[in-house]
DNA sequence: CCTGAGCGA
């Protein structure tokens, strides 16, 4: 009756150590799910390394990480960074200290880094939304400086937002324009636009020992103030990726020498290289 | 004096 058959044991036994499937366990990488305590840091100086992040951040706590994003296209920063807390309150402190801080002689902006749920595999995703905020803004105000006098701000003239002060509506002459950089296309998109489908194919023949010195470019004592040195071109990160758009439309991706890299190397540059 | 604005192998 209630008697249990002990063929039916050594049956069941044997069943599952013969189940490779139940020895499996599913494990996942170091990061769990459990969210850690990541900031974001955005607002890094050019010459920002992953080294100035920690030393900068493993005061407020102990950091698991400290990595700044650098660019494979470029192999520089890219501007921004991560930190990892072992500890909330560190986390929070960090944030509450260093947003707005000065770092590196930069205004750098601290928050709470985006979960990737993904890890290395992550496409293009132009909604960050998820389905779910941490805590994320998409229209945040932008620290500006935190009008702390860090280096950001408004217009210097009149201190209105919307507009710079080389532009400023308050002072600028209004004779013909009432608007400024809102009337008109600028022409300065129009001379770029120019050199890339004006017809001339010398632009890059020619040209092309202006952009053998580009390693010296970003040789210049500041990260900032360095880029007027010898480019015609205003304001660029990076545009490499533009020239490479530009010639690759011609040469179809033939090169026609050794020296076709995107770079020649790392445009490494210390601030303090003693020069 | 400022257009960098950004969330990674």
């Amino acid at each position: 009756m209630t008697e249990v058959p002990r063929e039916g044991s050594v049956a069941n036994r044997d069943q599952i150590s013969s189940s490779p499937l139940s020895l499996f366990v599913l494990k996942k990488m170091s990061e769990d799910r459990d969210p850690e305590y990541r900031c974001f840091i955005g607002g890094l100086a050019w010459a920002t390394s992953d080294r100035g992040l920690r030393d900068a951040f493993e005061k407020y706590g102990h950091l698991l990480e400290a990595k700044v994003v650098l660019d494979k296209f470029s192999g520089r920063s890219r501007g921004f960074g991560f930190i990892t807390f072992d500890e909330k309150k560190a986390m929070d402190e960090a944030i509450a200290a260093m947003n707005g801080m000065d770092l590196d002689g930069r205004t750098i902006t601290v928050d709470k880094a985006q979960p990737h749920q993904g890890g290395a595999g992550r496409d293009h995703d132009g909604d960050r939304s998820r389905g779910g905020d941490r805590g994320y803004d998409r229209d945040r105000s932008r620290p500006s400086g935190g009008g702390r006098g860090g280096g950001g701000g408004d217009c210097f003239k009149c201190g209105k937002p919307g507009h710079f002060a080389r532009e400023c509506p308050s002072e600028s002459s209004r004779g013909g324009s009432g608007g400024g950089r809102y009337s008109s296309k600028d022409d300065r998109y129009d001379a770029k636009d120019d050199r890339y489908g004006g017809g001339k194919d010398d632009r890059y023949s020619g040209k092309e020992d202006r952009y053998s010195s580009r390693d010296d470019r970003y040789g210049g004592k500041d990260d900032r103030y360095g880029r007027d040195g010898g480019g015609r071109d205003r304001y660029g990160p990076d545009r490499s990726g533009e020239r490479a758009g530009g010639r690759s439309s011609r040469d179809g991706g033939s090169r026609g020498g050794p020296g076709g890299e995107r770079h020649s190397r790392a445009p490494y540059d210390r601030p303090r290289a003693g020069y």
